[in-house]
Formats: structure tokens, C-alpha cells, sequence
DNA sequence: GACGCGTGAGAGAGCGCTCTCTCACCCACG
DNA sequence: CGTGGGTGAGAGAGCGCTCTCTCACGCGTC
């Protein structure tokens, strides 16, 4: 009852394994009348090639690591990021006939189990999604010699594919002072990323450009901590105007101080995010945010991986910010 | 520059291949003066097994295959139970030492893709989360003999964890009546899917029982599809005073459409959704709902799965439904 | 002192596949 | 008719590990 192997396949077939081998991988040099006798014995024996014993001799996987730095404190967030870039890598991993391997790198102990199954010679290749800055992995596993993409930059030793941060938030920064705005604050990611940082910075030379004082509080990136440091804002200048958020979800959290507060949006204060998830579009009202191509950012690092396994150049790029305004503005 | 096999690592440390291989594997009769020097011939060479070999000398590969339906029409829906479902299970299937691996079974060629993955043995395990009713996956898996489990009921032959679908679904009814509600619409699922199911006949079924009359449409789960039924059942029924939708993302788009038709919720109509997700909390106005412990939920289907390894009977169950009131009704 | 037994180390046969090497055969050509 | 080249099939040596089997050794027992 144990599963048929290619022995038996071909002792059915009446030929030598070798020849059932060259069949299974379309090797050029086979005669019809051998290929016919060898695909009916599979058909009738059910036969799949064993994954290990092929991985084995071959030196080659299939597969490819997944890496996504979860939050450490054992918190469950809904990131949409992590839905639409997990999806739409993970669809196009597979249309290229690559097994994927989520690995979650938020603990140490994470972190430690992605190094060890990456030496383990598990995976031919890995992709990382949004890691933080300071984190060691990314380098570790460059180090290791086996192709290594990210999203989002992190460490200079590893291709990556990125939006273009600085750009969108200088003009999401410029859209509200357009809009006649005057006191602009922000809330900022969690700053040991570097996307959170570029956002920053990107708001920072844009108020500094156009002669306004910077207004910040810290966020996560978290909808809780975008309500919190909406309340900290407020708080602090009383007058503000307009913030600008470096995500939806924080965005999200923000109206819903305001509203508590008391403020119309926009009539009162101007919301601002980033990134243009989907539920940007079902909060009231609708969200004026940075578009964040998630599905053509997962597919281009995704290419980039590819184009690696193929001995390609890494030539990291960045996708164009655009602004997409609805009525929060 | 090759890495390392068991052998040189034996020849380093003056014992046999044997020796190296208790001691990697913890065997107990191994003398502590040869652990010790093969330990630190281990760490000398920067030895790590290799996967592949182990796996096909033992048979077994420590992996499990997390199974998602992705949604077939391409579509990336940022559904907030993906994430938290499959971090969740991820993290605890982690922390049991088995590698997850990710695959999407939307299409009819990922499906097949599933098969031929867990027929190549690359698994000692699957779980399925979310399959279609109708999906021959689940059937198809179980015969092959080897451990499956379900988040959501499916197939008979499958052992799951669901939570109390029909129970949440007259929780929420009776709490719409017992507000005064007498109108009482629902919005439906995608009617393949047995969650969607469950909560159509529980919402029939608490009406009946209270002499009230169903009003339903159709959505499929979406935030849109909820604010396209819920435009529908407004041409209907123009004097419905409640809508009861079968998740929260449909409710989402439901107060949406209810906002821009100028009804005032609750005041004009309750609405109540279901599975509590993060973004309910953030809704204008806060979002009543049916609560889904999917944390639980995807923790208790990993013990399932786990508890099957270690040959224990398979015994499905659900998860209690609660009601979370906040100021949709 | 001979024997039996328990403990711990080594030898080596697989696990199922790939891939190089070898060889048989056939055809074209001189 | 002999030879060379090309084509296609078979043999078998690994790939790196596990695990059974065997054996050496030391101790207690009679």
C-alpha cells in the first residue's frame, strides 16, 4: 500500500528507470513508443516523484521562502498589506512553479528558525516582506549566497523593490497645503522602518520647502495607534488642520478621534493616509490617500526574485507614488 | 565551498557517521565525551542537516500545508480573517516545530497544484481554512490517507473546528428585535459556503420562530457586494428598519451605501455584522456584531491537526457565538 | 576464570531519484 | 561491405541522512 516509486513504474513499463527519469522530465531523447508505455504505467500506477529523493539528487527545491516580519508583541493586526502582497505573491510564486514557504520572522526565535531552514537548503531563494530596518536578517541571509529579494528596501546587500515613499508623502504634504491648509501634522510609522522613515523625512522636506513648522506623533502603523496619536495631536495644537498619516489604518484611527472630538472631516481637519487599501474607500468619509500598488509591488519583487534565479542583475527600482483624493480633504 | 554533510563532520570529530547522528538526532546512549566533541565539530563547520536527506531517510518532513480558497476572480480582497487565520495558525505551527507551507487553492489549476503537492509527500499534514462547501479538495486530501483538518466545516470525511454559525445568527436577529426592529433584512454570504449557509438558515430560522418575514439579498462576503445588496434591498423594501449581514466587511459596505441613501444608522436602520474584525471597531457609527474568536478559532484547528499526528480520534467542534453590541443598533 | 549481559560505537544498506557514462543499434557514406 | 557518427536505452554511482545490525568492551555472576 506504500506509494509507487519510479522502480516500479518502470519494471511495469518494461523499461530501465533511466528511461522513465527522462520521461517524467521531458528529456528530448525519447522515443514516442517508450514515452506512451511509460506515461500509461504512471497513469495506472498513480505515480508522483518523491519531492525529497528529487531535491536530493537534484540540488534544487522548488521552493521559496516567504518571509514576513510579524508583529512581536503577539498581536493579531488585520494588516491588509499582509493579505493583498502574501495573495499575490504567493499566486505568482506558484504560476511560476514555485512551492512557497510562509515563515513568520517576528520573534527571535523566529527569526532563528528562517536562518536554520534557509541553511537546511529548504528553499532555493527567499523573499522578504516589509522587515524593519535594523533588522540582522536580511544581511544573515544574503551572506548564506542564495538569491534574497525584498519589499520595501532594508539591508544594501539585498535587491528590493520599493515604493517611491518620499515622493508620495511630499505629495500628500503638498495636496493639503494646496487645499489651503496651514497647520499640517503628522503621524508617523513605526521609525525602524524604513518606510515609515522615508515618509517622515518626505514630509519633513516638504513643510520645511514650503515654509511651515513640522507637527509629529509616533504611530505603529496600527489603527489604534493612529486614534492615539491623534488625541496627542490634538491636544498638542488644539488648531491643527490637516494631518497626514503615513498609513490608512492610522488614518482610519485618526477619524475616529476626531469624530469623538468632535471635528468634521474635512471641514474642520484634513485626513491625509497612505497606501489606498481598500477600506479607504468605506470610511466616512472616504479617505484622500497615497496609492500603494500592493499587487504590482509583490508581483515586481516577485520578477526580481525570478530574474535572480536566472543569474539576472539586481537592480533595485522604485514604483511611482500617486495621489488619489476623495473627501477627507 | 559546499556546505558541509555529516560525514566531514564525523571525520573532524574521530567517530562514525553513527555517532554524529545520535548526537544531532539526541539520541540517548550517547557517551557525554563523544557528544562533546562532535558538538563542537558541529559548530566548527557550521553544520546544519540537510532537509532533503533527512526527509527521505525518514519519510517524514516536519511540514504542514496551510490551504487557503483564494478567491478565483483574481480579486485581492485585504480579508482581514486571511490574515489573522493564517498568522495565527502559522505562529503556532512554528512554535510546534512544523514548517508551514502556504498554498492558495483558488483556481482550479492551484487546486491540482495542492494534490500533487501532498501526493509528492512534501507533508506530513494539511489544514484547510475557508474551502468552499461544494470544493472536492478537502475529499480528495482525506482519502489520501494522511492527517487534514478544516477551519470551517466542509466534508464529512474532514474533521474541523467551526464556530456556532446558526446560534450567532439568531443572537443577532433577536437582538435586532428585541431593539423594536420589525423590518429585518440580511445579506447573505456566497451560498456555497457552508459559514454563509449557517447564517442564512439561522437568520430564516429565528424569523420564522418570531413570526416575521425574510427579507434577503445576496453578496458574496465583499465589502462592495455588501453595498451593492444593501442598494438592492433599499429598492425592495424602502422601509426596512434593519439589516443583519452575514460578516462585517459586507456591513462595511452596507453602512456605507446606507450613509450615502442618507439613512442615519442606527436611528433610521440597525445594522449588525459578524465575525468582530478590528475595522468594526472603526466604522461610523461602531459596528454590532456577531463575535468570531478567529484567533481561538485557528489556534484550536492547529491542536486538531496536531492531536491527529499523535493518532488521537478526531473529534470536531465548535466555538461558542457571542454578541458584541456597540451603536450600529 | 569462563560466561552472559548491557552499554555504546561503527558499518553499511537503504530511502527514491538524477545524471553521467557506456553501449547497442541504425543509417549514411566512402 | 566496413566504418563513423548519431541516436536512444540501460547501468549504476551517487545525493546526505537514518537506522538496523553487528561488534567490542567492561562488568557482575557463578
Amino acid at each position: 500500500m506504500s506509494r509507487p516509486t519510479l522502480e516500479a513504474v518502470a519494471a511495469r513499463a518494461g523499461v530501465s528507470k533511466s528511461s522513465v527519469s527522462r520521461v517524467i522530465n521531458g528529456a528530448p531523447t525519447v522515443a514516442p513508443s517508450i514515452r506512451e508505455v511509460v506515461l500509461r504505467a504512471v497513469r495506472e500506477l498513480g505515480y508522483v516523484p518523491h519531492a525529497a529523493a528529487r531535491n536530493l539528487a537534484t540540488r534544487r527545491t522548488n521552493a521559496v521562502a516567504l518571509v514576513v516580519s510579524d508583529p512581536p508583541k503577539g498581536l493579531v493586526s488585520d494588516d491588509p498589506m499582509f493579505s493583498a502582497v502574501v495573495r499575490q505573491a504567493s499566486r505568482k510564486l506558484e504560476a511560476a512553479g514555485k512551492q512557497v514557504v510562509l515563515m513568520l520572522a517576528g520573534s527571535d526565535d523566529g527569526r532563528a528558525r528562517v536562518v536554520d531552514y534557509v541553511a537546511a537548503g529548504h528553499v532555493d531563494g527567499v523573499m522578504l516582506v516589509s522587515m524593519h530596518g535594523a533588522d540582522s536578517l536580511p544581511a544573515t541571509l544574503a551572506r548564506r549566497g542564495l538569491p534574497v529579494v525584498s519589499l520595501g528596501r532594508t539591508n544594501p546587500a539585498v535587491p528590493y523593490v520599493d515604493n517611491d515613499n518620499p515622493r508620495g508623502a511630499d505629495l500628500a504634504v503638498r495636496h493639503l497645503l494646496d487645499r489651503g491648509r496651514r497647520r499640517v501634522a503628522t503621524i508617523t510609522g513605526p521609525l525602524d522602518m524604513t518606510a515609515a522613515q522615508e515618509r517622515l523625512t518626505g514630509y519633513h522636506a516638504a513643510m520645511r520647502e514650503t515654509g511651515h513648522r513640522s507637527i509629529v506623533a509616533l504611530g505603529d502603523f496600527t489603527r489604534v495607534s493612529g486614534a492615539d496619536a491623534m488625541r496627542q495631536l490634538l491636544q498638542d495644537d488644539p488648531a491643527l488642520d490637516a494631518v497626514f498619516a503615513a498609513n490608512d489604518l492610522m488614518a482610519i484611527g485618526a477619524l475616529r478621534t476626531l469624530r469623538e472630538s468632535g471635528r468634521r472631516v474635512p471641514d474642520d481637519v484634513a485626513v491625509i493616509g497612505f497606501d489606498d487599501i481598500e477600506a479607504a474607500l468605506y470610511t466616512s468619509p472616504p479617505l484622500t490617500t497615497v496609492h500603494s500598488p500592493m499587487t504590482t509591488w509583490a508581483s515586481a519583487t516577485v520578477d526580481l526574485l525570478l530574474a535572480l534565479f536566472d543569474g539576472a542583475p539586481h537592480t533595485p527600482f522604485r514604483l511611482p507614488a500617486e495621489l488619489v483624493v476623495r473627501e477627507s480633504t
